[in-house]
Formats: C-alpha cells, structure tokens, sequence
DNA sequence: CATGAATGAGGATTCATTCAT
DNA sequence: AATGAATGAATCCTCATTCAT
C-alpha cells in the first residue's frame, strides 16, 4: 500500500554519494524509478553476475541515460533496494506490534517471525543478495535505524506485557531470530523446519512453550 | 600442524574449472603459493574492491605469471581458501571430538562451540568474505564435504553420550550453531556474548542447562 | 555505389560468434563502421603482428568501445573484411556477367579475368591477409555462398554461349582461375604476366586462343 | 637419406635474428632438434592457435630450456621448419632431374609434377601454414635460393632436351605449377584433379600432349 | 648442458558513466 | 527530460623468454 516515495524515504539516511537523485515528482517518473528497482531486483536475484548498470536499464525498459538521472551510480541502485526491503521490514513489524488484536505475547510474537519468514521467503534469493551487499556498502544508518524501529515496536510489545528490561530483551530476541532467519533461508530449510528452529531459540517464556519446556 | 599440502587436500573436490594447478612439490614453491593465499586473505578482508589478481600478486610479492602457474583463475584463489578455511574448521572439530579427556557432553559441546567462535574470530572479515563468496563459486562440493565431517563428528560425541538419532541430532545442531555465529561475528558481537547466545540456542538436554531451564 | 549496410548483407551467413553486432543505423554509425574496418585493413596489409583491436580502434580514431558497440570480438572485425571482400568480388563478377555489350563468350571471359586481377591487385597485401585469416575463421558459409554466386554467374554466361555442361564447367575453371590469381599476385608476378597465364589455364575454347593453340 | 644436420643447410641464408642456434653436433642433440622440429610441425598442422613454445617443448619431451638452446626464438623454429621444407623439394627436384632413366622430357616433366603434388599432399595442413608463415618471416633467402635450385635443375632438363631459352622457361614453368599446386591443395581437390589441372596449365610441347591439343 | 620456475609486457574485452542530440 | 552512442580505465589472462639451480 506505501508507494515508492514512502519506501524511499528511509533513502534519507544514505550518503549523498549514493543516495538517489530527485524523489521523482511525476507519476510517470515514479514509475520509471520503480520499474528500474524491479528490474534491478530480478537480475540481483537470477544473475548477481550480469548485473551491469546497462543491463538493468534494458530490462526496465528504459534508456541508460534516464537510470543515471534517478541513480547517480551503480551502488545507489542496490543501496535503494535495501532501503526498500528494510522499510518493508518495518512496515511489517510496525503492523504487528501495533495489532490490538493480539492478547498474549506469544502469539505476537509468533506473528512477528511469520513476517519475518514471509519477507525472507518472498524473494530469499534477492535477500541474501542484498545482504551481501550491505556489508559493502555505506548503508549503515538505513539499516540501523530499521533496526532500531524494529526493535522499539518489539521493545513496545515486551513492556506491555511487564517484561523487565523490554529494550535490552528486545535487541537481544532480534539478533538471534534475525541470524537463524537469514542463515537457514541460505540453506533452503523449509517454512515449517525454519519456523520450528526459530521458536526453538527463542527464550520459553516467551514462545510460550515454558510449559512443555518444563515438563 | 597442518602444512599447506595437506590443507589443500579437500582441492580435490573442486571443480576442474576453479582446482588449483599443481600441489607445488618444492618447498620454495610451497611458500610462493603460500604467499600468494594469504596475499589474497589479506586484500579480502582489508578491501574486497581491490581484490584483482594483479593485486594480489604484487601483495604477494611474486609475478602475476606464478599466480597463473598454480591458480588457473581468479576464481580459483577464493576456492582454494575457501577450501583451506573449512578444512581447519573439519581439523578443529575433530580434535575436540576426539579428545578422550572430555568426560561431558557439555564440556565437549562447550569445546566445540568454542572452537567455532576461535575459527569465526580469527580473521572474521575473510570468513565473512568467503561465507558470501561461497555463494558464487561452485564449491558446494568442498563444503558440503566439510560440513558432513564435522557432523560426523558430532554425531559421533553424541552416541558416545547415548543420544537418540545422534546424526539428525548432529546435523541440527550445526546449522543453529553456524547460523548464530556467523550472523553474530558479523554484528560485532563480543564473544561473551556470542557464546552466550550460542549456548541459548541449543537444547537444554545438551548444554547441561537443562536443570535451570526446568527450574 | 553500394553502400557499407549492403555489403555487409553477407554477413547473414556468418556464425553468431562473429557476427557484427548491429547493422548501424544512423549516418554516423555507418561512418564509423566504415572507419574502423578500413583501419582493420590499412593494419592488416602493413604490419598484420600490430593488428591489435587497441591499434585498430586508435588508428580508426575511435574508443576501443565503440569498437566492440560493433564487433562482438577482434575475429568479427576480419570475418567483416572478408564478407566485405566477397560481397566486392561478387558485385564484380555479376557485374560482367550481366553486360549486355559483351557479343562474344572470349570477351566476356577475358572481362571476368581483369575483374579478379584488378581485385586482387587493388589491395594485394590485403587480399593475401584475408586469404590467410579464411582459413583460421568460420567464414566457409560465407566464402562458399560467394563462390556459388559467381560460378552461377559463370555459367549463365557459359550457357548463354551454347556449352554444354555449363555448370560443371563453370566450376572448373573457377577453380583453376582463382589458385593462380590468388597465388601468383603473392609472388609479385607482373599484372600481365598473371594475364597470360590465367588465360593459358583456360581450355582453348572458351579464351578464344583456339587457332593459335592448334597452329 | 639426408641427415638433418644436412637439410638445415640452407639455415646459413637465414637472418641471424632466426637462425637456429648450433648446428647440434652430437648425436642426441641432433634428436632433440629433430624432435622438436616435428613437435612444431605436428602441432602446426593439428592446432595453429595452439602453437606456443612451451606446447611444443612438452610435446617434444623436452624442457623449454632445450628448446630455447637450440632456437632463439619461436620464429627461429618455424623458419626451420621451412627450411626443411625447402631442403626436401630440393632435393626431390634434383633427384628427378638427374634420373637417367627418364629418357622422354613429358617424362621428367611429369615425375616433377608428381613430386610436387607428393610434398604438398604429404602433409597438407603443414604445407598450407608454413606457406602462410613465409610471408611473416624473413625467409625470403631461404625460399628464393630454393626456387633457383630447383630452377636450375628443369632448366638442365630442358636444355638436355633442346628446348631454347631454357632457363627463362623454367623459371616460368615453375610459377605456374606451384601456384597451382599449392592452391588447389588448400581447396582440397582430389590428386587426379590437380594433376590434370596442372598439366593442363603447362605448354603442350612439355606435358606431351601436344597431339591431341592440336587435334 | 638440461631444467622448469619465474617474469611481466601486452592484448582482448567489459562496463560504469557522460554528454551531444 | 529522454536517449543511447561513445568513452577509456581497468581487469583477467597468456606466452615468449630468461636464468638460477
């Protein structure tokens, strides 16, 4: 439902060195920049080698020159994918934790590892790309204030439900889910082996499984 | 203890197309290749961007001819550390398994976990940038090699302790355990930590936490 | 009077390995073609050890760029050549072929004669290169089309005459023609000696030389 | 019969920059030249592009530095092989011309001919790239002393045999066949077919079918 | 003399980026 | 704004040749 000007907001935290260039005004730009992400999305995901500036801007169906207009280079084409897929994340953490529908913390919290199961497993591909790619770009402040957005959501949750500590504890849950997430999506575990993995290294009290974990 | 030779063994699981050249028989090539390798460690950890052959011949101090003498391509020089790098992890998992003075699962599963934190702490930006580079090069083989060893290992301690279905058991426990400790190694964990959150992880039973758990 | 598109039409028959890239559409583009492969000639006739795609482009006053926007590889820059060659001697033969001044079938053999010497001469360093080049380069669809158009041509011209066997006939004499054009211009024989003895090759009948052969 | 210290011979017309190092005076070194000399040859003839020096070290069994003591440099080899060539017309040319046997001058003729088609269709592929390589290399001694020897020995023929101008004819004579020759083997001709064509390309008062040519 | 490891200049090709139209 | 032809620095890799052993 967020349209690409609100996903490319986060955009604000890159370096101006590969930030990109305008938030396109025009309808029609904004579909421009959206199909150029998409394309650039679909290379990163089937062929990580032959993803050239040039090649992108021939699956978008646009010129090279209109590419360079909206992206100042190459790396601001990846660094606006992960801006896109950590907004996304947040969106869907922020969505959860603010569900009124939701009594006990467990089931929250098994909502939230479904969202982060679903966003994974959407594209696991173009994630594990993206992850790489982090490492090698100056995106450090996009994905750590994800991070934190994420974490406040969950931290918000924890303290409703009288857990002490809520922010430390919700820092902490994020790391390990977060690792097993990503790791086991590289080794194509299915849904159901993830799912139970992640409960399993989540602390009993809080997956509520503290009953049969003492029985 | 191990010298390159031996190291370089695993090669020959490697497809023709990235095995290294010829196991350099004198000892002066040994070092050459030797160089070389840690020449190309190095520029991976220090400045994934600059890793070009070129590069790391001059950082090896050696022409960019003897490069191509033992390593075919580019390529092969990733595989041939990738392949250096799981076979100490397999020579480290070893040890510990078959350390008679290991009375305890746990003690033994604690050494174990230790040894991974050793092998993921020692140079953690290089086993960052051959976790990714495994991704790209076809050394599915090497690694999958390596891993099946080391859960052969564990599975082995395991039955030694009277586990049930130690090789499931085995194989389960490895993929937690990498998962955490190369998400966490990334994030800057400290080890504390790291080992904290390992030991989390794992089931109870074998931890010899299982008594605070069902407090 | 044919412009380069056309006389790259050959080039059809070409592997896709080194086919051109794109037939260029604009004015511009044409020139620039038309630039690098004279280059790729003046190369090939005076110093075929420089011919080197580097030295071809500079020469042409072109990027190294451009060079490849056009010829996928340095092997498609002389498989062009050589269309290019073919497309010319072909031109020439139907040229002669279709003259409806010429009464006699001497007349017309003679004509066709002057037509591969003045090819062969024109250039002669290059055409000797080409040669060469044909034999290392998949150009056989190429070389063999050129070679059916012009016997065809022959022989239409034969079966105009009244011989029999036309085709067959063509064919043959096409054969002996070109070994001794292609071999004795290599030896720097003198244009009217290569004259003489082309036409000594041919059977007395058709040169018109039949009363001096039986004097 | 001929050694190949005595087919190197003709080596002393060759430019210092491509002659072969030492005219090898033992035994062994003599086996060495030679077979490196056919490890050329074979590789010339089987794999053009992949004649490098040291592929054809190794498959001459010998070090690349053996090579190198024999021959200065890679032109060095090809220009002996050349040589040998050369040596071997010669020597054929010389041995029909001085068969006291052949009492009719169609017959010499005739077995020259023969000859010729026996070098070049001995080993075809060979003769066709030494051809090529003797336009790139500074030969041109080499070749011309052979042409004026075997000139020089139909020029006996036709002088025993009354024929006026014998030399100048000789000289003709000869252009004509090689060309011939050397081309139509490249087209692949069958031998029936290029002697007929040969022949046919020779003064009728020569071949001996002047009878029927004036028929 | 023989060896073959080592050298490094040179060459083909790619691809991010610019800019004239 | 859009286009895409043009650019050329940068990269991988080969191979003729040398020289220490």
């Amino acid at each position: 439902m967020a349209a690409a000007a609100d996903l490319l907001a986060a955009d604000a935290d890159l370096p101006a060195a590969i930030k990109s260039r305008k938030s396109p005004q025009q309808l029609r730009a904004q579909g421009l920049v959206e199909a150029i992400l998409e394309a650039a999305a679909r290379i990163l995901e089937t062929d990580p080698a032959g993803f050239t500036t040039n090649h992108v801007a021939v699956l978008a169906g646009v010129s090279i020159g209109s590419l360079y207009q909206y992206f100042p280079n190459k790396d601001a084409l990846v660094a606006a994918l992960i801006t896109r897929s950590q907004a996304e994340i947040v969106a869907a953490a922020r969505a959860v934790a603010a569900d009124p529908g939701a009594a006990s913390l467990a089931g929250s919290i098994t909502a939230l590892i479904e969202a982060g199961l679903d966003h994974q497993l959407a594209r696991p591909q173009l994630a594990v790309a993206l992850d790489n790619a982090e490492r090698a770009l100056p995106v450090g402040a996009v994905v750590e204030s994800a991070r934190a957005a994420i974490a406040a959501a969950l931290a918000g949750l924890l303290r409703h439900h009288g857990i002490a500590d809520a922010q430390g504890c919700a820092e902490d849950l994020l790391v390990s889910a977060r690792a097993l997430i990503d790791q086991l999506a590289e080794q194509g575990i299915s849904r159901d082996d993830m799912r139970t993995r992640v409960r399993r290294a989540m602390p009993a009290y809080l997956t509520g499984d503290g009953a049969s974990a003492a029985r």
